[in-house]
DNA sequence: GCTGAAAATAGGCGGGT
DNA sequence: ACCCGCCTATTTTCAGC
């Protein structure tokens, strides 16, 4: 499933992940290519899941997100029944930006972005009546320093 | 500088923020609207940065970024000029996706995303060669369970 | 796999309502 | 402020090399 990337297409993604507005023949005269052939890698990326759609990413905060907390989970369920409950919680709200199983002692970390500190609250009440957790811990971010996706290709 | 956004402007920046790639005309329809007022709406919003340019979400594991690691950083250092550092060091690192400064007891959160625990040793070591910290932690992700930057608006 | 051009489509802009 | 249609730029396809 590992997909064969070479130079032409990491400066192609390069370009398209800070900025994927410009126009082919900018792209393409950037990472010294033309049209058709960098048009023919992107639609074979797109096609390889490689990317996704182009999106927009809003401002949280001009949006009035202004509470970021990220969520430590401790649990003592690890049957697949409750995994598949918490998964699915976590699908469901749209508060929840980023989820990751970890390994050792912490079981699970969550990055939820909510209006203010009351609408966490709401959150995490509603969370913990839908499944059962042994510890959770939130921590508060009252800065955000740095917020990218773009990957060192 | 807060920004007066109403329920049009919502349903634009709904549809911009899961696919744009779509058409005025698509995006128009789907919010109700026509093309003209959905194109000033949205240069507007450019202008008053409330939404960034389109970008493109590579995907990191076909790309060969196969660890992801939360951070978490106590320091005992709270001058200026230790946090100026720090905050350049962070940004001068493309492997971190996300630094925020925290409330309470763990002073910083980063996300981390390298090709390999190799790489993030050489990442963990470079740091604190810059800057001086009391305390890491790393949390290894297993799986991403959930990664949006998509707001529920 | 690249080039260049042709066809299809969408962005951008002005006038009208 | 929105709707409509024109013009232009850009995307997308497809021939030939």
């Amino acid at each position: 499933m590992s997909v064969r990337i070479d130079e032409t297409d990491r400066k192609i993604l390069s370009e398209l992940q800070t900025d994927a507005g410009r126009s082919l023949d900018e792209i393409a005269k950037a990472v010294g290519s033309s049209k058709t052939p960098v048009w023919n890698r992107i639609r074979k990326m797109r096609e390889a899941g490689i990317i996704g759609p182009p999106t927009v990413v809003p401002d949280a905060e001009a949006l009035g997100f202004e509470a970021t907390f990220f969520v430590l989970i401790r649990t003592s369920e690890h049957e697949a029944d409750w995994q598949r409950r918490f998964l699915a919680a976590l699908q469901a709200r749209p508060e929840v930006q980023e989820a990751h199983r970890l390994a050792g002692d912490i079981d699970y970390i969550l990055k939820v972005r909510v209006k203010n500190a009351r609408a966490y609250d709401v959150f995490y009440q509603a969370l913990i009546s839908e499944v059962r957790v042994y510890n959770v811990t939130a921590l508060l971010s009252m800065e955000e320093l740095k917020s990218t996706r773009a990957l060192p290709l």
